[in-house]
This record gives C-alpha cells, structure tokens and sequence, in this order.
DNA sequence: ATGTAGATGCAAATGCATTGCATTTGCACT
DNA sequence: AGTGCAAATGCAATGCATTTGCATCTACAT
C-alpha cells in the first residue's frame, strides 16, 4: 500500500492523518498475516519509521472501533494480533512448528453454523476458526 | 465427580494426590464450560476449600501435559480458560452479550477440514471453533 | 516413625496491555 | 502564512494475568 492510498484510507474512514498512523496502516496492508502489536513495532524500526507501542495500541483500539481492523489471539502464544478487515472474513492455517499464519481463501464452516443456530437456539453473529497443523515447508524438513 | 472419583483420575495419571488437586479437578469435572482460574480460585472459596492461585496454575500444568485439559483463550476476555479434556474435542458457543459458554454437542466442521487438507498442503492436527452470538436467555430480555 | 522428593503459599518478577499527563502536531479558521 | 485548540504522541507509571524463587510443609515409600 502506498503512503497516498494509506492517507486515503484514514480520510475516508474520519480519522485524522498522522505519519504515525500512516505507517502503521501500510505494515498492516502489507502483511500476509495477523500481526502482534510487539511485531508491528519491529517493522516499523526496520524500516525507520519508529512509533511508539500505546501509540500503535490507540490506533488499533481506533481501526477496531472503525472496523477496520479484526482483533485475535495468536493461536498458540498470548498475545493478540491484528488483520486488515478490508481483507475480509478470514480464517488461519498455523503452523505449529514454526508459527508462521497463513490466510484460508474460504470459509469451511458458514453452511454448517445454519443448521446449529437452528438446534441449539443460538443467534449466531460471529466465528472464529483456528487450524493447526504442519505447513509444507515444515514437512519437508 | 466425587472425592474419590477425582482421587482415581490422580492416581491413575501418576500425580501425587494432594487436597488441593482434589479439589481442582473436582470444581473441573464439575463445570459445564471452560473455567479461567480466577473462577476455579472463586469457586474454590466458595466451598471453603482455598487454594492458593499459583497453585492452581501448577496444577493445570501438570494437567496439561498429561493431556487431561485443554486450553484456550476466554474467546471475550485476554484469560486462558480449562476444560477437562475427557469431555473430549468440543466447541462453545459464547453469548456475547452474558459471556456464558455452551457446549456444542458435535462438531460442524471436521468434514470440511479434509478438503482444506489437500488444497493447502498441510498437515491439520487439530481446530479451534468459536462461534458467538446471543443466547436464548438473552434474546428475550 | 522417618527421610526425602515434590507440592504449597507467599511475595516478587514478568509480560502484555492500558492509562495519566505533559508536550507536540494536524487542521480549521482567519 | 499565522493562530488556537482539540486530538495525538511519547514516556513513565499502572493494571492484570501469569510465572518464578524460595522457604516451609506434606504425601508417600521405606
């Protein structure tokens, strides 16, 4: 994402425009995966463009408020971590060797959840699925 | 579960047996949802049977290395939660609006999972699914 | 009954996330 | 371009959940 689109993105959505808040929104739109607030912060200060941790925790309670952003837990450590919704509903394929994420390009459950809402009179809003697994890379290890 | 119910599982497990794991696995076995050690702690107290927290962490540790617990994240809040794994591979689903968990009874997605298997290349051991939404109690308030 | 490895309680340490406050900055208005 | 002000930032302090070090206690084998 360049600077100019990422500007856009914070115009069009009524949040005021900082370099901060900039850098932040390209690391998240060029990352594959969910990031930790603590490895945002480390890609920012590789490429220079260092801000503050609660600086990169405000802009991300201000992207959730917007919906701008999904909030989950990293699937095996503590921590939470943080897609571009812009990206869409999505679910994850973790590695449990070497923790690396990887995006699903479908949702294996939706049809499912129709018939249980219906068993257990539930109103159903939301999901989330984790999976986890060896990825290719590790296997051939 | 009763005393000496909790007792057996110890035993057979090889955990030396304290009054205080006694107890653990009992409020455990008792629960009908995943329990953040906080509530164990609670429920503890509750029954005059005061356990000390990190005592509760050590044990849940040893439970989950013997594989007798699974852990997860409190979908809502940023605590581990626990349930006793004899219950077997399970789902909840968790109104957002009380934070109440159920117990799903199946599983909506295991067939679903084969598929994914082959077109990602990766291994699947195992998922997580959280789905949320609101209760029967709390759709008619 | 007794010795010992392991379990417990307590307090302090850790790690992630949040907050209070003084300072700075973006931006609307002149 | 200059000015004022609300909002954003950085830093340090704080809040929670969890973990750890250590002195004491206890279950269990002998």
């Amino acid at each position: 994402m360049t600077k100019v689109q990422a500007a856009d993105l914070l115009r069009r959505n009524g949040i005021k425009k900082t370099r901060q808040r900039e850098a932040v929104v390209r690391i998240l739109a060029e990352a594959q995966a969910p990031l930790s607030v603590d490895s945002i912060h480390v890609r920012l200060r590789h490429k220079d463009d260092s801000v503050n941790l609660s600086t990169i925790y405000r802009m991300l309670e201000v992207l959730l408020e917007k919906g701008l952003v999904e909030q989950m837990h990293h699937p095996l450590g503590s921590k939470f971590t943080y897609v571009l919704s812009a990206y869409g509903h999505s679910h994850h394929l973790t590695c449990t060797r070497c923790g690396v994420s990887t995006r699903m390009d479908s949702c294996p459950v939706t049809t499912a959840l129709g018939q249980l809402e219906a068993s257990h009179n539930f109103h159903i809003t939301g999901h989330r699925l984790e999976v986890f697994g060896v990825c290719a890379a590790c296997k051939s290890k």
